[in-house]
DNA sequence: CTGAAAGCGCTTACAG
DNA sequence: CTGAAAGCGCTTACAG
């Protein structure tokens, strides 16, 4: 309600002198310091955050877009990005592009309207093309999410190396039928996953058919249905790598449910290592992200960006994966 | 970087025109309203947030305070707040309180400075009389928390009911020896759960002794450790009321792992009907919370708040819980 | 239908 | 050490 106007009239100062006492500016007679410091709290005063967004020319808040809080892997993602931001004196927006296309650019137009400082970019709709002219309106870092082409500070997973050696897991433990339900090969991200099974394959002379192949599916109902698609198969596969573990726990409660035995009839790769995969029985063999970290790192550089105002300092932090093996294999 | 001067004489116009153009204000000669949204277009010009917040003295913002946002049941209430905030043309502060005082405080200070137009607090650290006095600041709406003595909106569900229905349902099934960890009795939400608890064992002539009270546990780590603690007892519960699924799903773990029959020896109800309470096998008899409606329900009653300058409407919407049977009881 | 002017609440050169 | 003045980029009475 105060502002600064009244608490200078109060104090027979100029609003210069209780802005000075405001920002802990050195050059002000402590006595006169005493003064204001109280008049503030009489009036209660506060200063007025849109005033000084206006006039520092700066918002103090970063927008993180993540594509589905709901999966535990954003809510793991964003909760150390959040602890870091308010140690740095941010503050957090969430946006969440639901998968879509335009809610993710939509989200993008916060930077034009300097509603935020930055963006973290943990969703990935649109193609690097459509993100680029974004760019010009402030910084932008990309965690989790990657594209090559893309000149932007990218914290993200080896997820080449994540896709060999759940692959590699699988082979030898003498499966030679594999399904891949790992993501659509049009991201980045997928892809490399994608090429690092196919190294696994290729390194044992294996091949996948076709109709092994899911592309984009996401949550616990995917899995269920790709399980049904596999049992309905005459000669399916006898294991299956999986994009994730909400994935992998759909198959493996279906498969239990149809007394499909996992792992001898069907092992099953999962992704990510959230909570769940080791409370389901059986626990489910999977590919650790190291989530708090990238997480911490993202909004570290992001705060270093903004503070140092760096021009894309371009640079690319590649986190390890590690096999995490339960009973799913 | 264009700012509506620069669009202004561009098109050799006045700021207040191209300003009505901008919002859509009737009034405005076509031909002139095309040659300003050219001009716009062509300098990428976007309205300064800042500018209007401040002039317009609203920031178009809500934050909500939540108390752990790796916890399913708050990922997915927020979830339901994100859409309908976008719908409604708001932007989302997530705050986490992560369980402690002081963060919540100063979450709510983000009133008082006017970085939002209103706080939907799911988070209940502090008493009603700390809180209290940020009422003055502007709109807030409870979710899920709650006190008797605040008037304020608050969206919550009937929690007595809750300890009630579980209680009694394990009561039901023949079990006299009943362990209680619904969470501390301090906080209003959790004693009513309590008294529900206790009214299900009143009407049946049971009581509980000390020992069986674990009060503030939360995660399945927290399970884990209750567990262990029934375990060691010579004559310990044979069920146990459990305050989330999470807490329940450690419990019936470590149960499984040293060999403890979940129901047979040990019956468990849990609390949330989160994903993984169908997940995991036994599946968890738990507690099914309308969390979407709820989240949905408070970022209404939010926007309508701050749209309509409404004063604390003081409601209470009490939302009814269903006990779903699986197989741990 | 249009524009000049004031003002939202701050902070920062600038001058003293 | 202190203050008057300008200005951040908008929008809204007010006057025409």
């Amino acid at each position: 309600m105060a502002t600064i106007k009244e608490v200078a009239k109060r104090t027979g100062m100029s609003p210069t002198t209780v802005s000075r006492v405001i920002n802990n500016h050195p050059y002000v007679d402590d006595k006169k310091r005493r003064i204001v410091l109280e008049a503030m709290d009489e009036l209660g005063y506060v200063p007025n955050s849109s005033a000084r967004r206006l006039r520092g020319q700066k918002t103090n808040t970063i927008a993180v877009i993540i594509s589905r809080i709901v999966n535990p892997f954003f809510s793991h993602l964003v909760d150390a990005m959040e602890l870091i931001a308010g140690e740095k004196g941010y503050q957090l927006i969430l946006c969440d592009s639901r998968l879509d296309k335009e809610r993710e650019l939509r989200h993008l137009e916060l930077l034009k309207a300097k509603q935020v400082d930055g963006v973290i970019l943990a969703s990935l709709q649109n193609d690097w093309e459509t993100i680029k002219p974004f760019t010009k309106y402030g910084p932008i870092v990309m965690c989790n999410e990657y594209d090559r082409r893309a000149e932007l500070p990218m914290i993200r997973c080896n997820q080449y190396e994540g896709g060999y050696i759940g692959t590699k897991h699988l082979i030898e433990k003498g499966h030679t039928n594999i399904a891949y339900a790992g993501g659509a090969n049009r991201i980045e991200l997928t892809y490399d996953r994608w090429k690092g099974f196919m190294k696994a394959m290729d390194e044992h002379g294996l091949t996948i058919p076709d109709e092994w192949m899911f592309p984009s599916f996401y949550g616990i109902e995917d899995g269920k249905n790709i399980f049904h698609r596999i049992y309905a198969m005459q000669n399916g596969p006898t294991a299956i790598f999986a994009g994730g573990d909400e994935v992998a726990a759909g198959i493996i409660q279906e498969a239990k449910r149809f007394h499909c035995r996992v792992p001898d009839d069907l092992a099953v790769v999962g992704y990510d290592d959230q909570p769940l995969a080791s409370l389901i029985d059986p626990g489910i063999t999977t590919i650790n992200q190291p989530t708090k970290l990238m997480g911490t790192r993202a909004m570290e550089i992001m705060v270093d960006m903004i503070k140092n105002q760096r021009k894309v300092t371009f640079k690319e932090e590649i986190l390890p994966l590690e096999l995490v093996i339960r009973q799913s294999t």
